[in-house]
RNA sequence: GGUUCUGUGGCCGAGAGGCUAGGCUCAGCUCUGCAAAAGCUGCUACACCGGUUCGAAUCCGGUCGGAACCUCCA
């Protein structure tokens, strides 16, 4: 089989992948703040990296994949100064800090179970590992590249610099990033532009707040990835991913906090997913353009014409490469929906298929194609295009216009239970009580004979009736060689 | 302003120096009592201007759009 490539942000470059310690391969994410409800492009990240994890097992890999919760620590504005998030929303909402977290980690974890994804190995949290982040800035302090001022720690960058590359994943060099930045006022206590905190000294009002050798404080947005990801998966593990907004600073600084603790590279393969745009916008909490799971789901927004299922959502992302971004719309939902059905119905199709004593298609064939989609950096739109080979086939081989042998039949099984339903994490959508599903299969045979009934007896009247009547009711009738079938 | 990325047919979106994905839409055909469904066929595109090359949508230079990051955000 040939091997996986994926496109690493560190090197710019699409590399071959080879885990340091094969079969096991360690995957870091990062999770959600959960200080309000994810919206739609947070959840793309997600759903990207839920393909990653599922195409990783599906090749036999025993993935650890630890994806964080945000509980603490994140400031409204990167400068280390403003109000704590959690803060902030619990008093609007006069609530406690972690009556907030709890809310909205449920909320999370609702709406990745509607979009199909699996649930992480780990989902640390950062208030759960602060010893493990206190431990880790006392290490860059003994190492020098850290200082603190009044309760505060600051990371040394400039220090850093002289040793290691900061600017790396964004292929930027020091001196440019200095250039984007302000000038320091004179009530500043760090000591470079590019500092940035560690650990943040309580104000009197801070609610969340923990006891440390700099004392009453609260830790860095950074340093927990560092630290939680250091604890589970090691000082240098295989792929660390987020979305591209987390690249220039959140990993930049994780990528500084580890090397500055144990002077390794903590990451060999760096992955990031780009952004969902709205009208060509990125689609974000401050641009507040960004849409709820929920009301994408009913339909419920200004912009959107009428719900879209969840798992037509999945399919519609996993109709774009997870590197390009992705331009949400009506009419390019719709044009998922009926894609995503007509895939769906030709495994309905598939499962009832005759079987020939030969084959006119080469579904080996089919299937090394899926592969090389996937381990081409999980090109997912390209795996869905043969796929729509496969819906092809089955369809002609259903009309009788092709024949396909029972192992092949078998095989386009494989590659629908492999590729749609565990890579891509598709499933159908009627979820329905199985007992109401028995009595419905009974009577729709019993009108569907009606009609044949009917057309036998040339009452086209009659038959045209309970056509449309059905349709009215969301039932569609598909008239074939064999009979009639129905679908909803 | 700096750093990147990007500009593909009616729409969405892959690909990437010659073999010109796929989905949706539209038109025609087959099938059908008529439809629908399904299949087949057609619409053959790569912002613009130069250059390299036997050959460029794909490489290089420029022009003009668009976006991201540099400030919290997946």
């Amino acid at each position: 089989m040939q091997p996986l490539i994926i496109y690493n942000t560190l090197t710019r470059k699409k590399e071959e992948f080879t885990p340091m310690n094969p079969p096991f391969v360690g995957l870091y994410v990062c999770g959600p703040t959960v200080y309000s409800d994810v919206h739609l492009g947070n959840c793309r990240t997600f759903i990207s990296f839920d393909m990653i994890y599922r195409y990783l097992l599906h090749l036999g890999y025993k993935v650890r994949y630890v994806r964080n919760i945000t509980d603490a620590g994140h400031l409204e504005g990167d400068r280390d100064e403003g109000d704590d998030k959690f803060a902030k929303k619990a008093k609007l909402e006069q609530l406690e800090p972690m009556e907030i977290v709890q809310k909205y980690t449920l909320g999370f974890h609702d709406v990745l179970r509607e979009f199909n994804t699996l649930p992480p190995s780990i989902e640390p949290t950062a208030t759960g590992h602060i010893s493990e982040q206190i431990e880790m800035i006392k290490e860059i302090l003994a190492n020098g590249l850290a200082y603190e001022k009044n309760g505060t720690v600051y990371f040394d960058v400039e220090k850093y610099s002289k040793e290691f590359n900061y600017g790396q994943l964004t292929n930027r060099k020091l001196e440019e990033l200095l250039e984007g930045t302000r000038e320091l006022g004179g009530q500043d206590e760090k000591h470079g532009r590019l500092d940035f905190a560690l650990w943040i000294k309580a104000k009197p009002e801070t609610l969340m707040r923990w006891n440390s050798p700099w004392g009453w404080g609260f830790p860095g947005w950074h340093i927990e990835c560092s630290a939680m990801s250091r604890k589970y998966l090691g000082d240098t593990f295989d792929i660390h991913g987020g979305g591209m907004d987390l690249q220039a600073t959140h990993h930049t600084n994780e990528i500084a906090q580890s090397q500055a603790c144990y002077h390794k590279a903590p990451v060999k393969y760096w992955l990031h997913t780009n952004m969902l745009t709205v009208n060509g916008t990125r689609m974000s909490k401050s641009a507040g353009n960004g849409f709820l799971p929920q009301e994408l789901f009913t339909g419920n927004h200004k912009l959107l014409e009428r719900g879209y299922a969840p798992m037509v959502v999945r399919f519609f992302m996993m109709q774009t490469h997870y590197r390009s971004t992705l331009d949400f719309s009506n009419e390019a939902l719709q044009a998922s929906e009926k894609g995503f059905e007509r895939l769906m119905e030709s495994y309905k199709t598939l499962l009832s298929l005759q079987a020939s004593d030969k084959s006119d298609e080469n579904i080996k064939d089919l299937q090394n194609k899926c592969y090389e989609a996937m381990n081409d950096d999980f090109n997912t739109s390209i795996l869905i295009a043969h796929l729509f080979d496969a819906v092809r086939i089955i369809n002609s081989a259903n009309d009788k216009k092709l024949n396909l042998t029972q192992s092949d039949i078998d095989l386009l099984k494989k590659i629908y239970n492999d590729f749609v339903f565990d890579v891509l994490g598709l499933k159908q959508d009627d979820v329905g009580n199985s007992k109401l599903d028995t009595a419905l299969n009974k009577v729709m045979d019993f009108v569907l004979d009606m009609r044949q009934k009917a057309k036998t007896g040339k009452d086209f009247k009659l038959s045209d009736e309970i056509r449309d009547k059905l349709l009215a009711a969301g039932i569609q009738i598909k008239d074939g060689k064999e009979g009639s079938t129905w679908k909803i």
